[in-house]
DNA sequence: AGAAGGACGCTC
DNA sequence: AGCGTCCTTCTT
């Protein structure tokens, strides 16, 4: 008998195996078994298909060994990563090393799973009292160390007690512990121990719901009856958590798994707060803060029969095996870091989510206030259930936006620094008044651009095809795309002869300038580099909310779904490169991006004030975010997407081809696209050269395919599956590396 | 002559 | 992805 398995490694197919005799009867799908692999490697490998079909063309191996008594990849799981790798084309071994955790797949001699152990303590069941007491004669202190230890075992009805438990116990010191072990009144064992969290106990029911959330969380349940999916469009402020909280509570009734998708790690200290005051230790907390060998925990725990009845994780717990999946809530929706960019699988977690739960007969809710066009559309035209939640929670009123032209404002000379005066004004109230700031900028380092006075010669990365920004702290010039940093040259490298400027506004600039201007307050950064230490993100978030700050300057992680109290005013300092940037969602990113960080603006019963600072307040952009008019937006947004062929009415399949050789590159792309077109006609667009079209020595040239209905997912993918093959039949080409990216975003 | 560094090609 | 093989180029 064989079996197919899939390996780690990012090959397209399966590589058969034989099975040794004695193993016949204990091996299946979803085991792990250990193969060889080349001339010398071993690898973890997972079982999909056990057949009695001899293979031909190659000799077979032997599966070295069977891991596991049973299988520990469910039927659904296999599934699903099956249709993840025809889907996202990518190889099922990168699906499959995206879902395990690692040290569930050690290669070679790598160690595995490693149990946590620790040292118990166990009294000598062979002596009795007398042979005790004789064995202790005089010695004090190890008598009252026993006494200690037995009144421990006697209180807790344990067998055993562990050395750390004697010691934060007892504070005896070890020789006297020792001395007992000697005269063999102790015996030593060793046992594993989980680690994962002990148990917590819930501290609160959920809150009663307002009018308002009890009529969406109606809505929701009664969408769920006939809609696979429901959206809720909630506006920032408007209570979705706690709706989210009741829905919860009701499905562990019916005795239903949640799973809970948050789109980053940092998102998750507050929610887990907040969850875990409810459902206690039924929460299981995962994601890449969470380390290998708890994470294999809590998979096996998935496995057992007492799973996690809650998952709150990022877009890698989808993997979890779930046994009974009733729920998955994918919360702020929209945002594009659900998209998995690099490596392979660049997987969609939110698309993802609604076929799991479709695999598993379970429902998905979508929470967001500024839902992505995708889901308003799939929402407006039936697919997806619709819940509207308008009114803020508490009767918060939404923070009053104003537009500030710092091009008009410069011009009549009014604007004396980075901020317009209207902002400096209420930055200043807010500091008069004890209450805080954000300024938003969407570029971190100090200034985006270098210049040469007098030749305009720019600093680039030699290895990318991009200026270097100027980082002040690190005093030096950082590529933003492979992080190489170069030191600031003292003088024009190319002229030898003017002096360079820096040109532009990143975070640290913006800090620095703020802190100046208002010496009185305590000013912050929030960006990848002021985050990159462990804890520094909750950190800066504490201090903010603990008052210890009173103005944060940051990147748009300021903007996602954090709660703050005391937010006066919220400043936007400079949104055009933004919405000026050439993507089809651009203005969808930007509306996102200044709604979601308006939205952190506003105290408990007072208005919030946003402040945009812009060159062009004609965009039409802004009058749906000043007015708050998601609707009206959707509608500009999608008569435009129709026009341009643009997703929904599309799906984008990006394809890049990369090379060290240019002339290279540029004729596979050609190749691709010629093979394309013969099929897909105009829906192929390109080959393009990319703004940033050279990143680590490789030259990249990218294809586009903007798929109408007209083909199926499967014709479309068997199309490009069939045009790659060709590019890596010919000679000359076929060292082009290519890489998919499906729904791109 | 031998080391050192790339570019293929293959792995059940 | 590794790793062996074959080849070129550098090193002394």
């Amino acid at each position: 008998m064989y079996a197919d398995v899939i390996l780690p490694l990012p090959l397209s197919g399966l590589f058969t195996y034989a099975i040794p005799a004695e193993m016949q009867h204990k091996i299946g799908r979803g085991f792990r078994v250990t193969v060889p692999f080349g001339r010398r490697k071993y690898y973890t490998a997972i079982v999909t298909k056990i057949h009695r079909q001899s293979p031909e063309n190659f000799t077979v191996k032997e599966i070295q060994s069977l891991l596991d008594s049973t299988p520990v990849v469910t039927e659904q799981q296999l599934e699903l990563w099956e249709w993840i790798s025809f889907y996202y084309l990518s190889a099922q071994g990168d699906v499959f090393k995206a879902a395990l955790p690692s040290p569930m797949m050690p290669a070679d001699l790598q160690p595995g799973f490693i149990p946590k152990s620790e040292t118990h303590l166990r009294i000598n069941p062979t002596l009795d009292d007398i042979a005790i007491s004789a064995s202790i004669g005089k010695a004090r202190k190890q008598q009252l160390l026993l006494d200690e230890i037995m009144w421990f075992l006697t209180e807790t009805g344990r067998e055993s007690i562990s050395k750390r438990e004697v010691k934060e116990l007892t504070g005896y010191s070890p020789a006297v512990l020792n001395g007992l072990l000697r005269k063999e009144i102790l015996h030593l064992f060793s046992v594993g121990r989980s680690r994962l969290h002990p148990k917590t106990a819930p501290t609160r029911t959920p809150y009663p719901l307002s009018e308002e959330q009890q009529k969406a969380l109606d809505t929701i349940q009664s969408s769920f009856s006939d809609k696979q999916t429901v959206l809720l469009h909630g506006a920032t402020s408007s209570g979705k958590t706690e709706i989210y909280i009741h829905l919860i509570h009701q499905l562990l009734t019916e005795g239903k798994q949640i799973l809970y998708l948050l789109p980053e790690i940092a998102l998750t200290t507050q929610l887990t707060q907040r969850l875990q005051a409810v459902f206690g230790d039924k929460i299981g907390i995962y994601h890449s803060g969470i380390d290998d060998q708890e994470r294999t925990e809590i998979w096996q725990k998935m496995l057992s029969e007492t799973p996690y009845e809650i998952i709150l994780g990022v877009r890698s717990s989808l993997f979890l095996p779930f046994r009974r999946l009733g729920l998955v809530i994918v919360d702020e929706e929209h945002e594009t870091s659900y998209k998995q960019q690099e490596p392979s699988p660049r997987y969609h977690a939110r698309d993802t989510a609604i076929m799991l739960a479709h695999m598993s007969g379970a429902k998905t809710l979508l929470g967001s206030a500024t839902p992505a066009i995708e889901s308003y559309y799939n929402a407006q035209t039936g697919k997806y259930g619709l819940v509207t939640l308008n009114k803020r929670f508490g009767n918060i009123e939404a923070p009053l936006v104003s537009l500030q032209n710092t091009k008009d404002l410069r011009r009549r000379k009014k604007m004396k620094n980075l901020l317009a005066p209207v902002l400096m004004d209420e930055i200043n109230k807010a500091l008069e008044n004890g209450e805080q700031a954000i300024l938003f900028r969407n570029r971190r380092g100090f200034a985006p651009m270098v210049e040469c006075k007098s030749c305009a010669w720019t600093p680039k990365c030699n290895h990318c095809d991009v200026t270097l920004t100027y980082h002040k702290k690190a005093n030096s010039l950082i590529c933003h795309y492979c992080n190489t940093s170069y030191p600031l040259p003292s003088g024009c490298p190319s002229c030898h002869e003017g002096e360079l400027k820096s040109l532009g506004t990143g975070t640290e600039r913006l800090e620095e300038e703020v802190a100046q201007l208002f010496p009185d307050a305590v000013v912050a950064r929030m960006d990848s580099d002021t985050t990159r230490g462990k804890d520094s993100f909750e950190r800066i978030i504490n201090d903010f909310q603990e008052n210890r700050i009173q103005i944060l300057v940051g990147t748009q992680m300021i903007s996602k779904g954090l709660d703050f109290g005391n937010v006066r005013v919220v400043g936007i300092v400079a949104t055009d490169s933004m919405l000026n940037y050439p993507d089809f969602r651009s203005h969808e990113r930007g509306f996102q991006l200044i709604t979601q960080a308006a939205g952190r603006a506003g105290r408990r019963d007072k208005q919030g004030v946003v402040i945009i600072q812009t060159v062009d307040p004609q965009q039409p952009i802004y009058r749906f975010i000043i007015r708050n008019d998601y609707e009206s937006f959707y509608q500009s947004q999608i008569t435009e997407r129709k026009l341009f062929k643009y997703p929904p009415f599309t799906r984008l399949i990006s394809i890049t081809l990369k090379h060290k050789d240019e002339r290279k590159v540029e004729s596979g792309a050609a190749f691709i696209c010629q093979q394309l077109r013969q099929s897909l006609g105009n829906r192929v667009l390109g080959p393009n050269k990319p703004i940033i079209s050279r990143i680590q020595q490789q030259h990249i040239r990218e294809v586009l395919l903007k798929i109408d209905h007209h083909f199926s997912p499967s014709q479309v993918r068997e199309l490009i599956k069939t045009a790659e093959s060709r590019l890596k039949g010919n000679g000359d080409l076929k060292q082009i590396l290519l890489y998919y990216n499906v729904d791109w975003v």
